[in-house]
DNA sequence: GCCATCATGTAATTAGTTACATGATTAG
DNA sequence: CTAATCATGTAACTAATTACATGATGGC
């Protein structure tokens, strides 16, 4: 159960409600894991039941910020050193970008891989946001999360124009 | 729900029984998507039932050799071409090898970058056995997605050595 | 006053994990 | 003859998605 992890983690950098937890999901986090108000939000409740994490301050619009207590941070500090991590991974663009030269005919690979790079570099372009933004702000411990992504996009990117070049020698 | 589309993906390179896109699922796959036997025989079941494959052999020890239907083929170029494809994914290495320098004390974090950097390079070499098991075989579809996770491995281990340098830096 | 966004929650369903269970075949 | 591996399945539980639901605040 790595949501509960990535919680415990982003709320020992620094205390947040869950409206901007779901936030930073969508941000920051975006590359390593993807969870949606619906889970986050019961995940607050049992943390707090079992005393990982407590409400520090209630604010505007009824919202909520909350904090690790000592034992959420045992608990993090335990799962990053004693426990052995799972290599599983679920990508879907993997999923698709090694399916696509490999079974459809070349103009449907060819329609489905670029349709794949705009992605990558779409999704680039919104790190390259997101460093920025942090960058202004005075730097953050989540942008080491956004350096990794945007390592990886160069990566992506060359696969992709090597398989659509592959297509081109077919054709 | 790639599970399914990743079934019939391997399915529509050859046809297979379940046991062997299990190990497909380990190996080839093991960058992009994880499923285990206890999810794949009832999606088989279920795939079965909708008409989208079939059996087409049955040989000893009960196995039970699938092949996509037409229906099946549709379906899958459908997904790969018309579907909007989704760019969540879930990587819990990646999880922890933000969190680890971000949170842990130095020598804390070093002992769990180190782990990480050997995950990194032992998954390098079941990579690099499986390509060259592939190879021996006279290559395969499934090559690569081998070759995007042996272009994945190195940012990984860089990303890495970074956080350690770093560390470094601040003892 | 109203629209966008902030902010939190729950219900129903589907996907995925872990554990249990069993039998067939082959190599040594 | 027995241990390893091949091969398939189910049951109980947990995680995640999708859809529903509601209210507060601030800017225009």
């Amino acid at each position: 159960m790595s949501l509960r992890h990535a919680m415990l983690g982003l709320l020992a950098v620094q205390p947040t409600t869950g409206y901007d937890l779901t936030r930073k999901f969508d941000n920051s986090l975006s590359n390593a894991w993807h969870a949606s108000h619906s889970q986050i939000y019961p995940e607050l409740g049992r943390l707090v039941d079992e005393g990982m994490i407590e409400v520090v301050a209630e604010g505007a619009r009824n919202s909520k910020t909350y904090a690790l207590t000592d034992a959420g941070r045992a608990e993090l500090r335990r799962w990053l050193v004693d426990v052995e991590p799972s290599r599983q991974q679920r990508n879907e663009s993997a999923v698709r970008m090694f399916l696509a030269p490999r079974l459809l005919e070349p103009a449907d690979a060819r329609v489905a891989l670029e349709r794949d790079l705009r992605d990558v570099l779409a999704q680039r372009a919104t790190l390259e946001e997101i460093r920025a933004a942090i960058a202004e702000a005075g730097g953050s411990p989540f942008e080491p999360a956004v350096d990794l992504g945007l390592r990886m996009s160069p990566v992506m990117e060359e696969w992709i124009r090597d398989q659509l070049a592959a297509l081109g020698d077919e054709s």
